[in-house]
DNA sequence: TTGTATGCGTTATCAC
DNA sequence: GTGATAACGCATACAA
């Protein structure tokens, strides 16, 4: 696809030695006239003006050059090149300036299929998703791609390959493909309810895989967490101090282990803050804005029809599922956060645009995306776990 | 980083082509008894039991085996294997099942490094985007996503490289990047109020490039966009359909030629249905939730007392700032739709999650990926203008 | 330290 | 058609 660039004398046709062209042999010892084959640097345009005199000066071209027009504009060996700029060298003498100075001119960089497949360093991380819209994966996304390059020639480029898939099957699939493009480390957000255990511990013991978020938790391999239990804990206590006596949680698919998981955490932690909660009030199910609706007025319409008042909070697994909450006691003409206060979870970008502003607990993404970049690095087979601190994001949706 | 394949019976040590084991030749026109090295299917653990039978069993392993393997395995040369997995040879013929079963006995897939560095074909799409948090780069990426392979041994698995930047500077670095790794082809969703036709122009020739929205076209790149002229018709007879008699708009930056022509557009189409607008109604801003509401409230409140009436509708130039014009109004006690209309742009998840749910122009994400990629796969120096048209989503803000 | 030579796993070319 | 083999561009073991 990418245009084909003229190497050394020959034209990719003349595959048999003897009629290439010879390779002429580095004088021994000479030290300084060098002859190498050696690609043009300036290749001759197909649509040359005739009439253009040859002596123009030349524009300047990214044309690809190779190590080997380097190592020949720095009057070096190709293995010298490769040690100056993959920083295998440490002297910074004339040697390394010429061919720094070299590489710079012929706007070269190194060749990634070629360095991959001797060296089998990519230089790219896999990641693997649910979906492009999900909060989680797109601010992960954001926190793992490097702030701004210092501008250097032969930068450790790392680089995003993205795989996206919903499904357990897709996001198996992604996996594999990552995995068989050799990446030095995939980094995986399983979709809501998806167990990934088994390719996970398949690939583990090869290419570095990380898992962020989820639960399916497998000693074998790893993952970067955040601590709910301690969520949790700071969004009762701080409902607790804001007067609140009685709360309902309304949690995600109860398929999922974590779902269930979280709402044990929402009981010992309301048990332990002296707040009260109804059976009546606390569901599972989709995490959606119009779950979170439906279960609002069922919960301020039906049951309170029934004799159960409504508590004076609610927690949800979600911000999607908050925003259909504030919607629905909006509608209602309930009034938040003064008869009732709202909280969500993962502090996506909507929390900022309701009226009032939700207050949610914010996954400390920058960290997740260091931690797991750091787990990589530690290579295959060493399987960790860390788990992260949370922040509670106060706003007007709880105080006020 | 990945574990290192042992290959062949050398261990990579022995450079040395007498110390290593001799190559033997196929015999030739035996055409029955090949020999060739080939890595052994299943490498030695290093930490074998050394207990364990050894005939045992051998569990399903995903080490990674060459070309030569499955040559060896299904008796061709590795030629042959190359032109049967990658499809360059049409008979379905004994010879060429024969391959595919070895492929998948070794569960072989094509390192895709070697095979980069010998085609100049990557399968890598290049994406760069402003921020994976921007819904039509977001929306981008998941229709950009291939749906579900067929599974196949040798799939055509193009897969995406992403690059994150937000400004001038990291996008054209970005994009830079992306080049330097080969890929196939890149799709660019430039930043708002960012000029790329520059460092566009300049890869262009060598590599497809895509530019997805935004205005500084050049005839030069190629770009796939939306009739936002259509567009805004729609809108403004919609409007006029529903008996508006007038409109604001809410444009974007003033810097970018983009908020300027859009400005014209309303303007034009709002005169053609005999729609009136005020000067003061229409303002140029930021894109954001508080912009919105900003603007609303001055309309409402101060110009109002001004003595200017507001308008019975307003157009915003992206959802985010119809959905600070929602917030707003619902605080003003103005009823949305039937004292004011609200329209938004971009589709966005927000615009669901409104009450009432938000009108909104959707761009064809599906179709646009399409577009790009087949522009893509045109191959590099050949620009063209694709312009699609989006589609009015009606929702509650306009009717009912 | 520097240069030479080798091989990474494919695909493309040539001879058959 | 098939098989043998030469690059592709780089990193590295080894010799100097």
């Amino acid at each position: 696809m990418t245009t084909k660039k003229p190497t050394a004398t020959t034209q990719r046709k003349p595959a048999r030695p003897d009629t290439a062209t010879a390779i002429v042999p580095t004088a021994k010892r000479s030290g300084t006239a060098r002859t190498q084959t050696v690609a043009p640097a300036v290749p001759v345009s197909d649509s040359a003006s005739p009439a253009a005199p040859a002596s123009q000066p030349q524009p300047p071209q990214q044309q690809p050059s190779s190590i080997t027009n380097v190592a020949a504009k720095a009057n070096v060996s190709i293995a010298t090149v490769s040690r100056v700029l993959s920083g295998k060298r440490t002297k910074d003498d004339d040697i390394a300036r010429r061919v720094r100075a070299a590489a710079e001119e012929l706007n070269y960089s190194v060749n990634y299929a070629a360095s991959a497949l001797r060296s089998d360093v990519t230089n790219t991380i896999g990641l693997v998703i649910p979906s492009a819209t999900d909060s989680l994966s797109a601010r992960l996304i954001d926190a793992l791609e490097p702030p701004a390059d210092h501008k250097s020639t032969a930068t450790q480029n790392r680089q995003l390959l993205l795989g996206v898939g919903g499904e357990q099957r897709t996001q198996a699939q992604r996996l594999e493909s990552l995995v068989a493009r050799n990446v030095d480390g995939i980094i995986i957000v399983p979709a809501d309810g998806v167990d990934l255990t088994q390719p996970l511990e398949r690939f583990s013991p090869h290419t570095p895989i990380v898992q962020v978020g989820g639960r399916q938790r497998s000693f074998r391999t790893s993952m970067v967490g955040i601590d709910e239990n301690a969520a949790m804990e700071m969004i009762v206590e701080h409902l607790a101090r804001q007067g609140v006596r009685s709360a309902a949680y309304f949690a995600g698919k109860e398929v999922s282990f974590e779902s269930a998981e979280m709402f044990a955490m929402f009981h010992t932690q309301m048990r332990a803050h002296r707040l009260v909660t109804d059976t009546a009030w606390n569901r599972f199910g989709e995490v959606s804005v119009e779950r979170g609706y439906r279960c609002t007025r069922r919960m301020f319409v039906e049951e309170r029809a029934a004799g159960i008042e409504p508590p004076q909070a609610v927690i949800c697994a979600d911000d999607m599922i908050a925003l259909g909450v504030m919607v629905a006691l909006q509608t209602m003409g309930v009034r938040v956060p003064q008869d009732v206060r709202v909280v969500g979870f993962n502090d996506s970008p909507l929390a900022t645009t309701t009226m009032p502003q939700l207050t949610s607990v914010r996954p400390p993404f920058d960290q997740i995306a260091q931690e797991a970049l750091r787990l990589i690095g530690l290579g295959a087979g060493r399987p960790a776990h860390v788990t992260l601190l949370p922040q509670l994001v106060v706003r007007g949706s709880t105080v006020g």
